[in-house]
DNA sequence: CCTACCGATCGGTAGG
DNA sequence: CCTACCGATCGGTAGG
């Protein structure tokens, strides 16, 4: 009769997946080792190929858990029955909520793409051009226009998506200006500025 | 009597950073060897050693040569006899085409900041507050306001460089949106963004 | 006889 | 400017 599997299996898995993602984070993937990450887990190497055929499979599950939340968030927000505007802001505070509250996956999932091998790679680009897509049918539900100049809807997607990504370099969550405040700060300079500039 | 140096040393050194920019972005600093970098160059590892102490050394001259280059181009601008909003998008045109111009340098300056020693770290570190500072110059020019609620001075400047260091993640020099297009339609969202909302 | 886990060490390759 | 190497450390796996 199989043995059961350890109660714990889920937690300590994750205990894992949380170290990783600090030590990628600071040192990079390659920057850091398997006995970096077993001595930050108090364990031993073999301990990670217990519940890890390989580093690599690590870092998949760190960017991959992280880019699903992503995806989970901003669906659950462009089903919510709002005007588009209320949308925007909304998924621009759930974004917010999940890089503060998940800084050093996020890092990661920014950073460390060209490590994954291409059939792993491919997993996240699908899932990220997902959440691409639901922001891009944001801004044509804000500005119809938009459907019009089709060249221009990755354009602003991206150039949204670059504001808010971009604040892991610089935001620091005990700062003096709460995450919420540059969520709704960068919101309103998308939303000025696109219905403006796009007609 | 002490020999004279190659008369193309200069060219030499800069063939070397050049590949070494190239590699770097592709497969990160970590990842891509000095004997990568020798191949890359048709020479040896010795050659390269030639040219640089450490291999550290090289990623410093690739970071550096590139963020002074960003400096330069917006200490002038910055000097300009024009209204701040022109500025802006001078500003912006300037650093799209150095981003273009030199995409593997800048994707290295934004990657791989953490895989410097301390010391050279802060060298660029400096440069780049100056950069922020004369953007964020700029915006309190065009929104005086600014100047009254300081802590929002910073945030708004790092919203700004979001959208446009982004870029280099999505945008294709060769697509169907050229980046003087892209450069003008960030720089409107951002003026017509926080003329609105900053008040 | 299984799973969970350890200390020790493998073959290869890194920067120098 | 090359080949021949070094001390160390890498990701991954052996036996028990």
């Amino acid at each position: 009769m199989a043995r059961k599997q350890a109660p714990d299996f889920e937690q300590r898995r994750d205990a894992i997946l949380e170290h990783a993602a600090k030590l990628y984070a600071e040192h990079g993937f390659l920057g850091a080792s398997i006995a970096d990450l077993a001595a930050a887990c108090k364990t031993s190497k073999s301990l990670i190929y217990h519940y890890y055929p390989s580093k690599e499979d690590i870092l998949f599950d760190v960017m991959h858990s992280h880019v699903r939340a992503l995806l989970d968030a901003a669906e659950r927000v462009a089903a919510e029955p709002r005007p588009p505007a209320a949308k925007l802001h909304a998924l621009t505070q759930a974004f917010m909520r999940l890089y503060v509250g998940a800084a050093a996956r996020h890092k990661v999932l920014l950073n460390e793409l060209a490590q994954l091998a291409p059939k792993q790679r491919e997993v996240i680009v699908k899932i990220q051009r997902r959440l691409i897509d639901i922001v891009q049918e944001m801004l044509v539900e804000i500005r119809p226009e938009l459907a019009k100049r089709a060249a221009l809807k990755r354009p602003a997607a991206m150039l949204y998506f670059g504001m808010i990504n971009w604040t892991h370099t610089w935001l620091d969550p005990r700062g003096a200006v709460e995450p919420e405040r540059i969520a709704k700060l960068a919101a309103e300079i998308f939303l000025s500025g696109i219905a403006e500039k796009t007609a």
